[in-house]
DNA sequence: TACGGGAATATTTTT
DNA sequence: TATTCCCGTA
């Protein structure tokens, strides 16, 4: 008879080895989360709490344990931290990371779209129009409504806020304006009319906006369940960073697409600071109550940042109308507390700035290290002077964008509508370049293309009298159409039809077409027009190179940002500038409790992005042109706090 | 109906 | 202060 022998099993788990020591690199709540790798949970983190290291960790393990990377979903709120999180865990694992699907709600949305469109009665080459292309169809369909309106009707930014905040928010556009535009209560009507309107002009051209990515993308996800289910079998596992920040149409995506259980979210209600795209807080604290056996787990001890720093911070929120359960604390201590410094003027101040940097770079600090910021794009207009002088290289994220500048838009009109003929407002943008060519005319030119199913490859007859130059045009777009030459070419054939107008329209030609040409540069990386406008729709590149010559790119630079931008980031030596009461908070946020609220959690997420230095500057005299006040005192958030604050001043030269 | 001049008005942060 | 928008003129 033949001897049985017995062969012991391996639980799945305990078979496998890890090439990452978990246990001993992270704390008990941080590996909980990490190797939490099934069911729904919600991580509160607070600054510095190693929130990012934590879900980098989280995607290695779940790689090491098997999951396909691609199958896993990394959602974050700017683009900025998709890139980060995933660069950071491909460098802790390996390259498999890089195959993690990761990006904001919107650019999720946005490849999602692309292959359903058609379910929603859109084309799949839709386009997507940014917030002033918005704003501009908007001011389109407004002058049909507002002549008839004897009084003030709202501008064309105002309707657009109030068309936004209703999507975002879940109310309706009376609700909007009885809570926040009483003024135009007797509008209502006109303005609830033209809405209809603006969503039928987008549905005609194949047009999205913004807030129609995440709000078609719910009604993909709830009246399909075909697609519902193909994206849960795709992504088996989400993450959802910043979920704070997070508004109703957004929690509501996550509500579908984690239907499986799968699903860990995580965020700090100290930093929200998205309040004015309507950020809903209380989804975070709602959460649990969203997902069945939703374990909560807690990261308290902060690893970033010097105690000193931490009870500066700790300090700011406990004076927050709003009761924020929170006291982070830090076993890092330092000599130095965190700085103060007043200067005679804002010349002065970056002229600071500018020294105090070369002193840290001196000290051995590299420029990686480093960043400066503060509450608005314009803050730092100075001060990119004055570091250009001093020869710093530097790049800033946040404010005015390489994007948003006319004449690339102008540029990538041309493109877009070779991509989708339909794009009635990209359409309108460069008929109005055209000589003799104003809003109606171009009305007239492009209702008659629409009726006649015009496409780029051929040239529309009109029976009515176009402009020569409008003759001009169609040829040239069907030349480019039918044209087979690499991206960079067409792109260059545009920009040198393009050149005589922007000539005509700006005096500072020749440093608005450097623009146009590194954007030709940037064609180069395409391989076809639709993949350059899909990509530059959303995920455009930002650097501003007006200025500086893209061969001048450093690899080591300061960093510029918004507050906004600088979430979730890190560097061991942070200034914060404009650090004056009026600025920051600044004066429109007085009016009420809940606006100066989020100006402290903005002040609060400053102040944890440092590791080590942090130094806050203001200027003593600034005359505040808008309310004609002189602004001398720091900003309330910190005054009052000498025995946390080494203060310095620095006399006038 | 294009376009320029002058008066009115809101003013930040991002996708 | 810069932008937007309204109105008069060509």
């Amino acid at each position: 008879m033949k001897k049985l022998k017995l062969k012991p099993i391996r639980s799945h788990q305990e078979a496998r080895t890890y090439s990452i020591p978990y246990e001993e690199v992270l704390n008990a709540a941080q590996y909980e989360a990490v190797t939490h790798t099934n069911g729904p949970a919600l991580i509160i983190a607070g600054a510095g709490t190693g929130k990012t290291r934590t879900l980098t960790y989280r995607v290695a393990r779940l790689i090491e344990d098997g999951v396909a990377p691609e199958s896993i979903l990394l959602l974050t709120f700017t683009k900025k931290a998709a890139r980060e999180m995933i660069v950071r865990a491909s460098r802790l694992l390996d390259g498999r990371a890089e195959k993690v699907a990761g990006g904001t709600f919107h650019s999720f949305a946005h490849t999602t779209l692309r292959i359903h469109a058609d379910k929603l009665g859109f084309n799949r080459n839709f386009s997507i129009i940014d917030q002033s292309d918005a704003e501009d169809v908007v001011n389109l369909l407004r002058s049909d409504v507002a002549g008839k309106n004897k009084r003030r009707f709202p501008r064309k930014k105002t309707l657009f806020t109030i068309f936004s905040a209703s999507v975002n928010r879940g109310l309706t556009i009376e609700q909007i304006v009885e809570d926040q535009y009483p003024q135009f209560e007797k509008n209502l009507e006109d303005i609830e009319a033209l809405r209809e309107k603006y969503t039928l002009y987008k549905q005609k051209h194949n047009l999205m906006d913004y807030d129609d990515l995440l709000l078609n993308m719910h009604t993909l996800l709830v009246s399909n369940a075909d697609v519902r289910k193909s994206l849960m079998k795709r992504y088996s596992h989400v993450m959802v960073d910043e979920y704070q920040d997070t508004n109703k149409l957004q929690h509501a995506i996550v509500k579908q697409i984690g239907a499986h259980g799968n699903i860990v979210v995580v965020g700090d209600d100290a930093q929200s600071i998205y309040s004015f795209r309507g950020a809903h807080h209380r989804n975070i604290i709602d959460f649990p109550n969203d997902f069945e056996n939703c374990t909560v787990i807690t990261l308290e001890e902060n690893y970033r940042s010097t105690s000193e720093i931490l009870d500066l911070s700790n300090e700011i929120l406990k004076r927050a109308s709003t009761r924020y359960d929170k006291e982070l604390f830090s076993h890092i201590h330092s000599e130095q507390k965190p700085m103060l410094v007043s200067t005679e003027n804002d010349t002065e101040q970056s002229k600071l700035i500018a020294q105090l940097v070369l002193e840290q770079r001196e000290e051995g600090v590299s420029l990686d290290e480093m960043a400066v910021l503060f509450r608005s794009g314009f803050h730092s207009f100075e001060l990119e002077i004055e570091l250009a002088n001093a020869n710093i290289p530097f790049q800033k994220f946040g404010g005015f964008k390489f994007m948003e500048t006319a004449h690339v838009k102008d540029v990538l009109a041309y493109l877009r509508v070779l991509v989708n003929p339909q794009d009635a407002v990209s359409l309108h943008r460069i008929l109005l370049l055209h000589e003799r060519v104003g809003p109606e005319t171009s009305r007239k030119v492009i209702d008659a293309l629409m009726a006649s199913r015009w496409e780029a490859a051929k040239i529309p007859k009109f029976d009515f009298r176009v402009p020569p130059s409008v003759q001009e045009l169609f040829p040239f777009l069907q030349s480019l159409n039918k044209s087979k030459a690499a991206v960079a070419d067409l792109v260059s054939e545009v920009a040198g039809y393009y050149r005589p107008q922007l000539k005509k329209k700006h005096d500072d030609f020749n440093r608005r077409y450097a623009d146009v040409n590194a954007l030709i540069d940037m064609s180069e990386r395409y391989s076809t027009l639709h993949t350059m406008v899909r990509e530059f729709s959303l995920d455009a590149p930002v650097e501003s190179v007006a200025d500086i010559g893209p061969e001048q790119q450093e690899d080591e630079f300061l960093t510029l940002s918004t507050i906004h931008s600088a979430k979730g980031l890190e560097w061991e030596v942070v200034f914060i500038i404009w650090v004056l009461d009026g600025r920051f908070p600044s004066t429109r946020a007085f009016d009420t409790q809940d606006s100066l609220d989020e100006e402290r959690r903005l002040m609060y997420v400053a102040v944890t992005r440092a590791k080590r230095i942090l130094c806050m500057t203001y200027p003593r005299h600034f005359l505040d042109r808008e309310t004609r006040t002189v602004l001398s005192k720091p900003s309330r958030f910190i005054d009052d706090m000498e025995d946390l604050l080494d203060m310095y001043m620095v006399e006038p030269e």
